[in-house]
DNA sequence: CGTATCATTGAATTAAATCAAGTCCAGTGG
DNA sequence: CCACTGGACTTGATTTAATTCAATGATACG
């Protein structure tokens, strides 16, 4: 029982310099939609990117803004959320680099659905979305693979909702964090350990349930000994059981 | 409160004539993402479309078949649905005339992560998916259209996940049959009616919800003279005060 | 150290599910 | 045309998962 709650993040406090132009090219070329690009072509493409620095929480745009921008993430992690009238949060995603995220209404304007907050620092490209429809006019192949990216999203969601109207609350947090640490997770001392601060109210606006509800659920996967967790961290000990758990 | 209980539906029992060649070029010009396009390049997209008919009931494809067409609603209704492990349904949508619907996965094979049911008899484009790739190729407007449609279809179904983590059952039926009543409704004698065979597990399956508490609240909105239903029928008598059940 | 923020835990409450009869209607077949 | 029947719908009583309300405990950070 006495496990250690201090954090073992090691806060690498990603400064501006890794947010790079050097770095742009590189990462680009992993991102789903640009991997059939040669590399002339991506040379090209990746002109029109700019690269931003966002450090932890801040707000990259916020719901309703008008949307001039498709995003990258190249380092870093960002959360997509909708601030509800009734002030609860509903978190859609958390995104690991080489996601996109943004707009993508190219044809006439349109304003974002959601907001964006850095979960951790990040480094972001942003391209003008007249840019990318010019992109796409020359490329039809990243159309193609774009369509597959979008489509995968809008599969995710739909599972999202599939979870929220047939499991418990405790089944949907151990599917978050079975996902989560397929995009985060880290392997340390025979356990995976999430990186990411996150919160028992980020995990619970991810579960649609409370904070409350959460902190539950999450002491009786430690006092199980599935994972163990602290302040802002969680490193899953058992995955298998935690896979267990999401069945039955 | 002697209400008319007896369905008003006046059953077109759409007959696979209506189902035919002709209707094709004009339905499909209607479709979002194919708008842009000129008629004799229309016509020969056309050409690469075959129509089906299906009777209420029809399964047009199964969860976790192999995925090979897309496919667009000329006339009737089709409903999108998981059936989980757990032998509950979740709908995901049910489609209107000119959605689309099927696989958009083009490079590689897939299958398809939802189930397809006629909800009434209706008449459905299909169009294999490297046909449409070579469309896509052929006309980019069209990949561009179709991202939107695609961004709004996941733009839906977030809409999706936040009422179901954040609103009662009251509100998420209240607001499905608004959604529906824009989508298939039609003027008659001072209500909006919905043709749709439509039941009590359907709305509920939507509402992620019971049939009997989807019965509840029916009840409730009933007795309140904002609807007025029956046997797989609902007619909407006080829209706004609908409107004001999903605020509050 | 002190303190703000995050997390936990317990008790009370509640929305909705479940369990259990019923009723009502549309279509059937005499 | 009417009685019959099965599926759709309703309603009530009970149970339950999860929320809400209310303290208290722990940890990172200045």
């Amino acid at each position: 029982m006495g496990s250690r709650k201090t954090t073992p993040l090691n806060n690498p406090t990603l400064e501006n310099l890794h947010c790079s132009i050097e770095l742009k090219t590189e990462k680009l070329g992993m991102v789903p939609f640009f991997q059939d690009l040669k590399q002339p072509e991506l040379d090209k493409v990746v002109e029109k990117f700019s690269a931003n620095h966002f450090s932890e929480g801040d707000e990259i745009y916020y719901q309703e803004d008008p949307a001039h921008y498709l995003r990258v993430i190249v380092e870093g992690a960002v959360k997509l959320l909708r601030y509800t009238d009734e002030g609860k949060d509903v978190v859609l995603d958390i995104l690991n680099p080489g996601s996109y995220f943004g707009s993508l209404k190219l044809l006439g304007s349109d304003v974002y659905t959601e907001s964006a907050v850095a979960q951790s620092g990040c480094c972001i490209l942003s391209i003008g979305l007249k840019d990318f429809k010019e992109v796409l006019q020359e490329y039809p192949a990243v159309s193609i693979a774009l369509l597959e990216s979008s489509s995968e999203k809008l599969r995710a969601s739909q599972e999202q909702v599939k979870q929220l109207t047939t499991q418990s609350v405790e089944k949907r947090i151990a599917n978050i964090l079975l996902t989560l640490s397929g995009k985060f997770g880290e392997e340390k001392d025979g356990g995976t350990l999430l990186q990411l601060p996150f919160s028992r109210k980020d995990l619970a606006d991810m579960a649609g349930t409370t904070t409350e509800s959460a902190s539950r659920v999450m002491s009786t996967f430690q006092k199980e000994g599935i994972i163990e967790t602290g302040r802002q961290w969680v490193a899953i000990q058992d995955i298998e059981r935690l896979r267990s758990v999401t069945k039955s």
